[in-house]
DNA sequence: TCTGGGGTCCTAGGACCC
DNA sequence: TCTGGGGTCCTAGGACCC
């Protein structure tokens, strides 16, 4: 039996944590640039607010409706979500950190408890811990899990429970196949318009021939979890990354280079922070610039370049020293870039990391030099210490946060404060 | 004026090997 | 008229997730 633990609306529930005095307004927070809706309160959705609107284009609502507006605070959801894993890992042996607001349990061998009362005493204790509300889906399989969460969400219980047949059947009739677990937009509408609009429909109406032929072997795993087959392991470890990446897009587009240079130079000083942290090697990098594809009226360009390193590193100066390199190779004179970033792959566990023979690098030294550097972030913070090419100048490509909330549970500075 | 970021897996087709 | 068999690796594109 699994059971899948998945948060109510998590970004802007971890803002409504911090700032009771909300109360009952509607919350949403922003993507990065402050440019689209990412999360929305209860509220907000009950407005009719979409996902993944426009900021610009929800403006009069924001008025009309007094709602709370924030900007993405990773920081302060990366450690709520800690919080409640820890949480959660007091219910079972077995937990899957599935993303940041949700996690599978195993609850194999706990089938002589009241696995309902179980669901209700997670969601409790993550109340009372968290502040923060969680829906709590249990079924044999992964699939039927995120399913029974869905319905426990919808119908307001907090905790769905199925595994006799006449209940997985009913709870399948009810699940549009949109919300499915693995059915995304391109499948579903191909499935609706071929009569397929439930779940129900999915495992009766079409043979394990059809499926695969028409979704690979990805649908066919789908439409047997919804039959009660189990095909998808739990992860208790996650297996170790195959790319890392950081991307942005541009408060203001850019045309000059030394502009870009300095962006791509910060991506890929990044990008090499968090290998390090994650005791990986890169063996590729590949940077990116686009111009801004939704303005029509501008002349496009988008072009990315893959350089192979010769060692894999996670040496900061290396990897900044080849991402200038792919930069120079792509950049292109009079156009307005929107968007750049650095993706690394080819990644090897730092101590498994095959030598160059030719290698002129002291790599020994260059280990010290970023040791330094992390100790330095560690103890002063970000941006306490940079690569002089990241610029010291205003960073004029730096993104727009206007409605930024504290980092209340990891600075200091910023622990929030009580008036009475 | 303003439109996110970070990931994974699968398949088909081409290039290449012996 | 006839044109082998059995593989691997890489990449781009498409699908999905949060």
């Amino acid at each position: 039996m699994f059971a899948l633990a998945d948060c109510n609306n998590f970004y802007a529930s971890c803002e409504k944590v911090f700032n009771p005095s909300i109360g009952l307004r509607p919350v949403v927070v922003l993507s990065n640039n402050d440019g689209c809706v990412i999360a929305r309160s209860a509220e907000a959705k009950r407005l009719g607010i979409p996902m993944g609107a426009p900021a610009f284009k929800i403006e009069e609502m924001i008025r009309k409706y007094d709602i709370a507006v924030f900007s993405s605070n990773f920081e302060l959801y990366g450690d709520m979500s800690q919080r409640v894993m820890n949480i959660l890992s007091r219910f079972t042996p077995d937990l899957e950190i599935y993303s940041i607001d949700e996690a599978f349990l195993s609850l194999t061998g706990f089938e002589h408890l009241n696995l309902i009362d179980y669901g209700h005493k997670i969601r409790e204790t993550l109340k009372q811990g968290t502040g923060i509300a969680v829906g709590v889906g249990i079924a044999p399989t992964k699939t039927l899990a995120k399913a029974a969460n869905v319905y426990a969400k919808k119908n307001g219980s907090g905790v769905w429970f199925v595994y006799e047949k006449t209940d997985i059947d009913k709870l399948l009739r009810w699940l549009p196949i949109s919300d499915v677990w693995g059915i995304g937009r391109k499948h579903s509408s191909r499935l609706e318009n071929a009569g397929i609009k439930t779940a129900y429909d999915f495992v009766t109406k079409m043979s394990e021939e059809i499926v695969l032929k028409r979704m690979t072997i990805t649908g066919v795993r789908t439409w047997k979890e919804l039959k009660g087959i189990k095909c998808i392991p739990l992860e208790k470890f996650p297996p170790s990354k195959k790319s890392i990446a950081t991307t942005r897009s541009f408060g203001h587009m850019v045309e000059n280079y030394d502009k870009l240079i300095e962006s791509v130079t910060t991506f890929a000083s990044s990008c090499a922070s968090k290998l390090r942290a994650s005791r990986l090697a890169a063996g590729q990098i590949m940077v990116f610039i686009h111009t801004n594809s939704f303005r029509k009226d501008l002349d496009q360009y988008a072009q990315n370049r893959v350089l192979t390193l010769p060692v894999p590193t996670s040496d900061s100066l290396e990897l900044i020293q080849y991402a200038q390199k792919a930069l120079k190779d792509i950049f292109k004179e009079g156009y307005q870039y929107k968007k750049a970033g650095v993706i690394v792959s080819a990644l090897v566990n730092e101590n498994k990391i095959q030598q160059d023979m030719f290698d002129r690098i002291d790599r020994e030294k260059h280990k010290n030099l970023m040791n330094a550097m992390d100790e330095v972030t560690k103890r002063f913070g970000k941006n306490s210490i940079k690569i002089a090419s990241q610029g010291l100048g205003k960073r004029t490509w730096h993104m727009n946060q206007q409605n930024l909330s504290k980092r209340y549970t990891t600075r200091w500075d910023e622990i929030i404060e009580v008036k009475i």
